[in-house]
RNA sequence: GGGCGUUUAGCUCAGCUGGUUCAGAGCAUCUGCCUUACAAGCAGAGGGUCGGCGGUUCGAAUCCGUCAACGCCCACCA
């Protein structure tokens, strides 16, 4: 078959994909041999393919074919998340766009539009992961949602419940005004922002009682007072916020606010008479040292509202509007408000002054323009602490590794700081939280929790009495938290729920690695660790690799709005999935954020067409029936060494997820060594055909490196796979193992005999080029007595284009030399040297090795060096001390003979 | 405010428990080659006081201290 000049990727790649999936090569059913099992960190649904997806599928990828190679049954179980709440903003979006509400909606026919939209949408980005040659079971492929997976998660919430584990309570919780949802804490994150100190002026109430000692300010009390009285200073960021105020609080201790012990005051602008209590909680030294107390819409004055028992008063409806609990303001939005009370009490003559600030503002994970909002209300939690006590131990104790290690210690801050997960959200797309309560949620909140209405009738009569009736129970409207569903991954993937103990669960679990991004440490993985040991007893996964975060190439984050994020399948289908793979690969090191630039899909796609090339010149070959050389004899020994040697390297460091290193390595095994070295060793004559037996080795050698390389590109190692021989229908590189010996001592000495060969080579073809000579033009080599010249003889004079090499006790006249260590190797060039040049060059040369030995003179005249430093060590300078004499020997002999 | 990490060639990174010329790799750069597999290539070359300072040691990129810059995570200071 004739072989094009370049190589195409494109229709290579859909052909064998295709191939692989016709002869279900992905597919795993549990058998004798190990297991090797990932499940994939599910994507959104309706999410498309970004930089991110790419390396770490390409990262999983690479795992999974290793493993087959390996001769393991790799099972990757792919499959997505329901997205609760990113999903649902985008159907209500959506539906918006169209002029329908949400809330003009049942639930059921709202959740009608988010299959549709499900359906239209879902599943691209697996179609996605296929273009880049993902080898996921998609037979196994599952859906947070689907029927196995929920079922789990409604079993496993009841279970928790059952277990005391799981409570209803009322708590302040972070809330977010625009999906209308509460969130966990781990869903908020909080950014710098600039924005002001508000110094409100509180006047006291009781003027008329406030009686100020004649020396309070001689004891550190600070007075306001004004034409319109005593006052005192607030200072808060937000304003707007003070229709909720139901108490000032000032420290008992702090002397500047002794004055204002025991009075009241008023509330700016709203004018409600609220008391000044005394808690330490309150910090001396900010602002004025006088505090707000906003009960409803603070944590910390939420506790200091409970600790004196204040009034709350929420001044917020849930789409983050005022309500009718304020006086002020009613309906208006909470960032309008802000603007505007600022406004007001400037106008009213209530404001001191306004401080540029900076302070974090927490803001939703999901929806990042929105400023998350405390706020109290009643939801449902799951009790952490038993969980953060059997998640622990399995990654301190080395059962499960991380990667980097330094996450380890990340993670136990977590955990050891863990607060209650708070798991409803205020959603409809998700799984619907299996609580009934009984006449609606009312005041006495009776409710039982179960898998089903009539479960929970038989529940509800049990526990309330017979008179209960299914009419009389209504479902908790709420869902649940997305990573409700997605910590039971590895065990509801397997059915390990629903039907414990089964075939698939007992084999494919524990999985092996867990591919996954650092900023879902706590969100997943975490939560997965607490789900496998609760519900299997053990680890859901041994290793844990976190990627780096995709950057471009001046380490930004890749995002839509900065327009830096290349479109992966346009990447793809410019370079080859192969190409893309090793561009990804190249950039990312170890736990490294990864740098992404486009050039280095180029040089993916450059590896490619040199694999090609290489193949196509071997393949042009004519067999011939003749006796093989001995040369090639001895190239295909130190080719098999090399190739054992690189993959023992290789096999190292993948079992310490330094892929990028691997694959570099796998790279110059086939550019340099096997190319570069190997291919020219062998190559007969320009139309001269190749010995049978040469040939054959050639090919499986050929055959190895490609299963090398498979794992980082898996189509054009098995196009060529697919060409080494013929295969029969549904071979594949796929399912061919790898399996080499260990290197032995003697492929190292043959690997280092080798090196000086090719410094021998390397030396003639460096003064070919300093003396422009061509590469045609066949010198004459004059090596040294005393070293083997004649093993790779050869093979040198083929690379080197020798005439003849001379083993001669003296150099002759008029040659230019070159070092190995302290051997002496000369060509003859004639009149070709250029006396003054070289005498200079090796005077330059002795020099710096004068120098060197100045060094190590000192060190050796040291006694402290040579009675404290191990004998080897001081013999080692000894010899590099009688190196650099031979060679300046050898340097000074060629100056004179230049003379 | 607490914790973690990083700093080595123009760029991205290796350098394990201090001692093999240990200062490396890939890319980029420069020079020369259209050598019959590959110019998406081949051959050759240049390039770093290992962030600063101090210490331990016979010996430090490597260990300790300190400072600086950058990055990340956590934390309820209005």
């Amino acid at each position: 078959m004739e072989l094009a000049t370049k190589y195409a990727p494109n229709d290579v790649e859909a052909k064998w994909y295709q191939y692989w999936l016709d002869h279900k090569l992905f597919s795993s059913k549990p058998d004798g041999r190990e297991p090797y099992t990932i499940v994939i960190p599910p994507p959104n649904v309706t999410g498309v393919l970004h930089m991110g997806h790419m390396l770490n599928n390409t990262i999983q990828d690479i795992l999974v074919r290793k493993a087959r190679l390996d001769g393991k049954n790799a099972c990757w179980v792919p499959g997505t998340d329901h997205a609760s709440i990113a999903t649902e903003a985008k159907v209500v979006n959506k539906l918006a766009s169209q002029g329908i509400k949400k809330r003009d909606l049942t639930r059921e026919q709202f959740l009608e539009h988010a299959w549709d939209w499900t359906h239209e949408h879902g599943g691209i980005i697996l179609k996605q992961l296929r273009r880049l040659g993902a080898s996921c079971d998609w037979d196994r492929t599952a859906f947070t949602m689907d029927e196995a997976r929920s079922e789990s998660v409604l079993k496993v919430f009841c279970d928790l419940y059952d277990k005391g584990l799981i409570y209803r309570g009322l708590r302040m919780v972070n809330w977010d005004p625009k999906a209308q949802t509460v969130l966990s804490t781990e869903e908020v994150i909080y950014r710098d922002e600039k924005s002001h100190l508000f110094h409100l002026k509180y006047y006291v109430a009781d003027q008329d009682n406030l009686v100020i000692p004649e020396n309070a300010e001689e004891t550190g009390n600070i007075i306001h007072k004004d034409e319109k009285g005593y006052y005192a200073v607030v200072a808060t960021t937000r304003p707007e916020t003070i229709m909720g105020d139901t108490a000032m609080c000032i420290n008992p201790k702090d002397p500047k606010n002794q004055w204002l012990r025991g009075h009241k005051v008023i509330v700016p602008l709203v004018n409600r008479v609220i008391p000044v209590i005394e808690d330490r909680y309150v910090d001396v030294e900010f602002g004025t040292g006088c505090l707000k107390v906003t009960p409803a819409h603070d944590i910390n004055d939420y506790q200091l509202g409970k600790t004196h028992n204040l009034e709350t008063i929420d001044i917020f409806n849930p789409d983050g509007t005022i309500s009718d609990q304020s006086t002020l303001y009613v309906g208006m939005d909470r960032m309008d408000v802000r603007k505007q009370i600022s406004k007001d009490l400037q106008e009213a003559g209530l404001m001191e002054k306004i401080e540029d600030y900076e302070n974090k503002v927490g803001y939703s994970e999901r929806n990042q323009d929105t400023a998350v909002e405390p706020r109290l209300c009643k939801q449902w939690f799951l009790s952490m602490k038993h969980f953060a006590d059997i998640a622990l131990p399995p990654v301190l104790e080395g059962k499960i590794k991380f990667y980097p290690t330094k996450y380890v210690t990340t993670y136990k801050n977590w955990l050891e700081n863990i607060q209650d997960w708070c798991i409803s959200r205020q959603l409809w797309w998700g799984h619907r939280i299996p609580a009934y309560f009984i006449n609606g949620n009312d005041e006495e909140e009776r409710f039982v929790v179960a898998l089903s209405k009539e479960e929970a009738l038989k529940k509800a009569q049990e526990k309330y009495g017979k008179d209960i009736t299914m009419d009389m129970l209504s479902q908790d409207e709420d869902a649940l938290d997305t990573w409700f569903s997605s910590w039971l991954w590895p065990v509801s993937l397997f059915d390990g729920i629903n039907n414990p103990g089964n075939e698939e669960i007992k084999y494919y679990y524990p999985t092996a690695d867990l591919v996954t991004g650092p900023d879902i440490i706590f969100f997943w993985v975490a939560r997965m660790i607490m789900a496998g040991e609760e519900y299997l007893k053990d680890v859901p996964f041994r290793n844990v690799y976190f990627t780096g975060i995709v950057r471009d190439e001046i380490g930004r984050k890749m995002s839509k709005s900065l327009g830096n994020s290349p479109d992966p399948i346009g990447l793809i289908e410019k370079y080859g999935a192969d190409g893309v793979r090793m561009g990804m690969l190249l950039a990312a090191p170890a736990g490294n954020d990864i740098l992404f630039k486009e050039d280095l899909c180029q040089q993916g796609a450059a590896f490619c067409n040199k694999i090609w090339n290489a193949f196509r010149l071997v393949k042009g070959w004519e067999k011939a029936d003749i006796a093989q050389p001995e040369a090639n004899k001895k190239a295909i020994v130190w080719m098999q060494a090399t190739i054992r040697t690189a993959v023992a390297e290789i096999n190292d460091l993948y079992s310490k997820y330094r892929l990028n290193e691997a694959l570099m390595t796998a790279f110059k095994l086939f550019t340099d060594e096997f190319s570069g070295w190997y291919l020219e060793m062998i190559k007969p004559a320009y139309q001269a055909p190749i010995d049978a037996t040469t040939l054959q080795a050639t090919l499986d050698i050929f055959e190895q490196l490609m299963k090398i390389i498979h794992p980082f590109m898996p189509f054009i190692t098995e196009e060529l796979y697919q060409h080494i021989a013929e295969r029969k229908e549904g071979d594949s590189i796929m399912v061919s193992t790898l399996k080499l010996e260990a290197p032995s001592k003697a492929d190292a000495e043959l690997i280092a005999q080798f090196e000086h060969a090719k410094q021998v080579i390397s030396g003639v073809r460096a003064i070919r080029q300093s003396k422009n000579i061509s590469p045609r033009e066949p010198l004459k080599l004059e090596a040294p007595t005393g070293v083997d010249n004649t093993t790779w003889a050869e093979t040198i004079q083929k690379l080197a284009g020798l005439s003849e090499i001379a083993v001669v006790e003296k150099k002759s006249e008029g040659t230019q030399s070159f070092l190995i260590g302290t051997e002496e190797y000369a060509v003859p060039l004639g009149n070709l040297i250029d006396a003054a040049a070289e005498i200079e060059k090796a005077e330059t040369e002795i020099k710096r090795l004068q120098g060197f030995m100045m060094g190590i003179q000192k060190k050796l005249q040291n006694e402290r060096f040579v009675q404290n430093a191990p004998a080897q060590v001081v013999e080692l300078e000894r010899k590099k001390l009688s190196d650099a004499e031979s060679k300046i020997a050898a340097l000074q002999e060629t100056i004179n003979s230049l003379k």
